[in-house]
DNA sequence: CTGAACTTTCAGAAGTTACTGAAAGTTTAA
DNA sequence: TTAAACTTTCAGTAACTTCTGAAAGTTCAG
């Protein structure tokens, strides 16, 4: 189905979103077997893609007595899922960059011939790190405070116009 | 170098990523001959991949009287990458997603045997809906204002914990 | 122990994506 | 026109990713 091919946006193949996308349709547990017959894939294939969902804490395995068989299950909500995928991914990709440049802006310090390259990367460094500490304190609210805040939307925008009214233009910096 | 890998979960290849980098790194135009040169690949590369980035609408070209190589630039800010990129993701990935789950649950209407699967994409299709509203308000805001909220941080919190003590309890609903 | 019922591993095959470079296309100056 | 100075295209190849299935590993009942 569509949903293999989102899956490989989100840093996992296509085998993985389908399994994933099947367990998390599927109201009981599922054994290896079944999902390999019900996506056409090899059992070795499906024992790999089921190994990456444990190693993104995805899924957790039921037993049931008199069957030996592993029946897989996803773990916790679609808040959770998209939550561990935002940590996995963060820390598999930005948080890397965001040392990298660290280093790079580090070690020039006192080096004057690149200027502009360097402060390129500072903006990009600062926008990416402010971005993600706000996305840090977002998820620490957990879904009901978020959804809630999603849901107020424009609102929060009124209280932030409200703010600057309130207490001048300390906010408007850069301007372009 | 590091950038390019960063780009191939942002949608396009490694040579697509290091080009973009070289230009916003570089104060003034670079032509297609000095880009491969600098980074190792064939002018025909070069030429696929600055065709990639003027589809993303991320870059523009220059010329010099006297010159007849093209020479390119970034467009636009930082912001403004940051926004073309989430805009062009989100027309090729989540639309097509909303969309497919959209017709899903239409045609499964009054169809009762998989009731819970339905609810499931019902759950999905409206957490992705909700995010992707939330995200174009926050985008319309332009990059100052944004900047701001973000900034604010913990503080649209308070603002939040602060109206649901004066309205009561109407946005608690989904507690899990 | 033994062997049946499973799961995991991994070498090689299949499939996919990216890159090269020669050829074709475009533009402009003379 | 012509030809020089470029850019684009694309068939073939290289590099990488994913998948298969047989073999090895694990667990457990008898």
């Amino acid at each position: 189905m569509h949903f293999g091919e989102m899956g490989s946006r989100w840093g996992f193949n296509r085998t993985v979103g389908q399994i994933y996308a099947l367990l998390v349709l599927s109201e009981t547990p599922v054994n290896a077997n079944t999902l390999g017959e019900t996506l056409g894939v090899s059992r070795g294939n499906v024992s790999m893609a089921i190994k990456e969902l444990q190693a993104w804490r995805l899924v957790k395995v039921q037993h049931y007595p008199g069957d030996r068989k592993e029946y897989y299950q996803p773990l916790g909500t679609i808040w959770d899922m998209a939550s561990t995928v935002f940590d996995e991914r963060r820390k598999r990709e930005v948080d890397p960059t965001l040392s990298l440049l660290r280093d790079i802006l580090m070690q020039a310090q006192d080096n004057h011939d690149d200027d502009y390259a360097l402060q390129q990367m500072r903006d990009i460094h600062d926008l990416l790190d402010m971005f993600m500490r706000w996305a840090d304190e977002l998820q620490s609210l957990g879904p009901d405070k978020l959804q809630a805040l999603m849901k107020l939307g424009s609102g929060a925008i009124k209280v932030l116009n409200l703010k600057d009214k309130l207490l001048g233009d300390k906010t408007e910096t850069d301007k372009q």
